[in-house]
DNA sequence: TATTGTTATACTCTATAACTATA
DNA sequence: TATAGTTATAGAGTATAACAATA
């Protein structure tokens, strides 16, 4: 017999594995591997960054954004920059493509959720959401007890 | 103005990160790396299988597997038998340092619900979980068209 | 002195293809 | 002939340490 709040948990990554199965389809068609996935969306929501920045924002270390900005430069999603004030650094910010690359899959994220809530009654989906955000507060606590 | 169904996978996206965040502090622990750590939680689920077996079950091919459980063999986790009626083929088992590991992952998990929806009333759980569940249907068909 | 990014080196995960032993 | 697992080879992601250029 599992506990209630096992059970919840165990629903919501069921819900996750779908997210997962969706950005592999859309590696898989742009030929974009998970990590560097994850570089392109986060230059798209912090905007141009040095690759220290990246380092940080993606909990890596600085060689490895070298090898990642490596290959997206090769493939054209990405392009190097001088630092306009820091001769030491370099800017990486997104080319068209790469841009593209990046609003392809937040649609395909927001089509998701749509296809996928998209039957749930409004007022049952909004005291769904409001369940989850009462989990705010124990999320954050959790979240730093885990670093 | 972000949809209703967006904010709603977005909340369940955070909550599997307290989850991933929770693995990565076990296998930080533990000294086990990602893929390890899957391969034991599915020998756990399944009971000794071939490395044939082991392969689609982590939708990975052969010759990983043959890495995966050097590794999980060296490290003392798993040890492979000869199959007892299929010469070709070896058996790879959990030692018991392999069954606790398995073991406090599931606590761990166990755990981590319990604290994270400990202070949400049952009806309002229960509330939730029914809409997860109803979801359950569109998830199917969804996951079949990624594949 | 401290910081930014790169070169050097090494390990894990991943794949395909060829090979061995067995079915 | 087909299947189970391994050896051979290759590429991506990851890390630490040493180094060059710059702050």
């Amino acid at each position: 017999m599992t506990a209630l709040q096992t059970q919840a948990l165990d629903q919501v990554l069921r819900l996750s594995q779908l997210v997962a199965a969706d950005l592999a389809r859309f590696e898989r068609e742009s030929g974009l591997t998970g990590p560097r996935t994850h570089l392109l969306w986060v230059l798209g929501l912090t905007g141009p960054s040095t690759q220290q920045a990246l380092a940080g924002a993606l909990s890596v270390s600085p060689r490895n954004v070298t090898g990642l900005v490596d290959g997206l430069s090769a493939s054209g999603h990405v392009v190097r920059e001088p630092h306009p004030t820091d001769r030491r650094a370099t800017l990486v910010s997104l080319t068209e493509t790469g841009r593209r690359a990046v609003q392809e899959l937040q649609e395909s994220h927001e089509d998701l959720a749509a296809r996928l809530f998209g039957s749930v009654p409004t007022e049952r989906l909004t005291a769904f959401l409001a369940t989850l955000e009462e989990t705010a507060g124990t999320f954050e606590r959790l979240m730093a007890e885990l670093s």
